[in-house]
DNA sequence: CTCCATATTTGTCTAGGACAAGTTAGAATT
DNA sequence: AATTCTAACTTGTCCTAGACAAATATGGAG
C-alpha cells in the first residue's frame, strides 16, 4: 500500500491480529506450533510481532475457512496456492448459480457501484429499485441475493471490508426508511424479538426479516445486533415475546453458535419458538433440537402462518 | 428469575462469562489468582464453571469500572458493598448535573418509557420531540443527554442491557429517518469518514455526528461501527476522506483505544485529521497527539469551520 | 499547591500440555 | 452399491503459573 514510505513497515501485535482476522490468540499460537504458520518475529519483550504480509495471508485463510475449507489443509499453503483456491471458489459459485443467471445480471451493476465506493448512486439505485419492485420483492429478490453476493465477493477478496461496510450502511438506511412506512399494528401477534448473538455484528439480516414480518402483521421487537444470551432471555420474559429470531453469517463459528443456541434454548420457556436464519453453513449441516431453521426469507410467511395456526388463539 | 424451576441452576463457561461481562479470559483468571474472586467451580474436565450469581457480581464490577473505579479496590467487595458504591455513583451524578435540572426533568419521561419497554410510545414521543425542536436541538439537547442518561442508568443497574438495546434501536430508526431528509450536497467538503473501532459496537454517536455534519454541509461517509484499523486506513485512501471521526463509549477500555488510535494515526497521511468523541473517560484524561478531541457535539460546527479555514481551498 | 521520582497496580503475553467435541475414513453390514 | 458403525484424526479451547511493561498512585521536595 505504501511502498515509497521511509517509515518502518507496520507490524502487528497478537491482539491486533486477533482483531483484524477474527482468529483468537489461542488459535494463532496453536497454528504456529502445529502448522508452522504464521511465523511472527519477536520484540524486545519476547512478544510476537506479525509482519503485514502474514496478516494478509491469515485473512485469506480466514476467508477460505468461512467458505468451508479446513485449517489443516490450507494454513500451510503458500499465497499462490491460496489464490488458486479463491479462484476455484469463484468458479464453483458461478456454476452453482446458473439457474439464477438473470439474477446475476441484475446484481452486477450494484456490485459495481460497491466496488467503486459510489455511495450516492448506490443509494439512489437501491431506492429506485425499491419503489419499482415493491417492498417484498425488493427484499427477497434483490437485497437478500445482493447481500449474499457481497459476502461471497468478500470471501474471494474482490471486495474490501470497508466496502462491505459502506454497502451495509447504505442498505441499512434504505431498509430503515422502508420499515417506517409499514404502519405497525397496535397489538399484533406473534410478538417477534429480533437480534443476534454477541459474536455476530451483522444486523442486515435482521432488518430484512423485520421488514417482511412487519408486512405480515407481526409485532416486531428489534434489539439490534449482539445481545448476550442472558439478556435475550430476560427480554423475552419482559416483552412477552412469542418468537426469537436470530440471524447468522458465516463469520460466526459453528461451534460457538451451537453452544449459544443450546444455552438459549435451555433458558427460554419451551413454548417460546426460536427461529434461526442466515447464510451460516452450520444451519444446513447440523440438527438443532428445539430450533426452527429458516432456509430462506421466502419461508417466513409460511412460518408465521404455522405459528398462528398453532398458538394464534391465545 | 426462575426460582420455581426444578432445572439445575444455569452455569457459565469462561467463554460465556467473557461474552456476558466483556472481561477477557486472561483477566478473569488473573483476578481469581490475585483477589480471590471470582471463585468458579470445576467440571469433570477441570474447566471453570461460574455460577450465575458470580457472573452477576462480575457485571456489577464491570459497570463500576466503567464509572472509573479500580479493580483492586472493588473486585474483592461483597455484593452489599458494590450496591452501596452504585448508590454513591448515582448521587454523584445527580449532584454534577444540578445546572441541568430542567434537562433532567425533560429526560425523565423518556427514561420511564425505556424502563417499561414501551417501544411504541418511546418512538412516538421521540418523533414528536424531533418535529417540535428541530433537528439540531433534538440531537444536541435531547438525544445526546438522553443517551448519556441511559448509559448511566445502565452503570447503576437501573436499566437492563436489552432495554438499552431497545432504546438504541428505536433511536437509530428515528435518526436514520431524519438523516434522509437532509439532502446531501453533491460534492461537498470536508469529506468525513465515520466509524468506530472493532471493540466498540455502539453506533448511536456516529449517527448523531452524521446528522449534524450533514446539516453543516459536509460529505459524510458512514462506515457503521466496528471497522478494523487497517480497513479504516484503506477506506480513507480509497474515498479520499479529509477527516476520520471516531466515537468512543466507556465500554471500550482506555488502553485498547489508545493503542488503536496510535496505530491509526501512524497509518494515515498527516494531513488527514482524526476526530475522537464520546463519553469515554480516557478522552478527557489523556493527551492524544495528532488527534482532535471533541468534548461535546456542540463543538462540531466550530471544528468544521476550523477545517474549512485551514484546508478548505484545496 | 505543583512537580517529579519511586512504588504499586493491572492487563496482556508466554509456553507447552491436555482434552472433548467434531469430522473423516475405513470396515462391516445390509 | 448404499448404509451404518467404529476408530483415528483434527481442531479449538482451556489449563497453570510466571513475567513484564505501561498506567496509576503515592510520597517527598521545591
Amino acid at each position: 500500500m505504501n511502498d515509497r514510505s521511509g517509515a518502518p513497515a507496520p507490524t502487528f501485535s497478537i491482539a491486533a491480529v486477533e482483531r483484524d482476522t477474527g482468529l483468537s490468540k489461542d488459535t494463532l499460537r496453536v497454528w504456529e506450533r502445529r502448522y508452522g504458520f504464521p511465523q511472527p518475529g519477536r520484540d524486545g519483550a519476547g512478544d510476537r510481532v506479525y509482519p503485514a504480509d502474514q496478516v494478509e495471508r491469515l485473512r485469506s485463510i480466514r476467508r477460505l475457512m468461512d467458505a468451508g475449507h479446513r485449517p489443516g489443509r490450507i494454513v500451510g499453503l503458500e499465497p499462490d496456492a491460496l489464490r488458486a483456491l479463491q479462484e476455484e471458489e469463484r468458479t464453483v459459485q458461478a456454476t452453482a448459480s446458473v439457474p439464477g443467471r438473470d439474477a446475476g445480471d441484475v446484481l452486477a451493476p450494484f456490485l459495481d457501484l460497491v466496488a467503486r465506493h459510489d455511495v450516492q448512486n448506490l443509494r439512489g439505485q437501491l431506492q429506485q429499485a425499491f419503489l419499482r419492485m415493491g417492498l417484498v420483492d425488493f427484499v427477497t429478490l434483490l437485497v437478500a441475493p445482493l447481500t449474499t453476493a457481497v459476502g461471497e465477493a468478500w470471501v474471494q477478496g474482490r471486495i474490501q471490508v470497508f466496502e462491505e461496510h459502506l454497502y451495509t450502511e447504505c442498505l441499512t438506511g434504505v431498509l430503515r426508511n422502508a420499515i417506517v412506512e409499514v404502519a405497525p399494528p397496535a397489538a399484533a401477534s406473534p410478538r417477534v424479538l429480533l437480534t443476534t448473538f454477541p459474536q455476530e455484528a451483522h444486523g442486515l439480516g435482521l432488518l430484512m426479516v423485520e421488514t417482511l414480518l412487519a408486512l405480515e402483521g407481526c409485532h416486531c421487537l428489534p434489539l439490534g445486533p449482539q445481545t448476550p444470551v442472558a439478556d435475550i432471555a430476560r427480554a423475552v420474559q419482559a416483552c412477552r415475546a412469542d418468537i426469537v429470531a436470530l440471524s447468522f453469517t458465516p463469520v460466526m463459528g459453528g461451534q460457538a453458535a451451537l453452544a449459544s443456541l443450546r444455552e438459549l434454548r435451555q433458558r427460554l420457556p419451551p413454548q417460546v419458538v426460536i427461529w434461526a436464519g442466515g447464510r451460516a453453513p452450520f444451519l444446513r449441516t447440523h440438527k438443532l433440537p428445539g430450533v426452527t431453521v429458516l432456509p430462506t426469507l421466502g419461508a417466513l410467511p409460511e412460518q408465521v402462518a404455522d405459528w398462528r395456526a398453532k398458538f394464534g388463539n391465545r
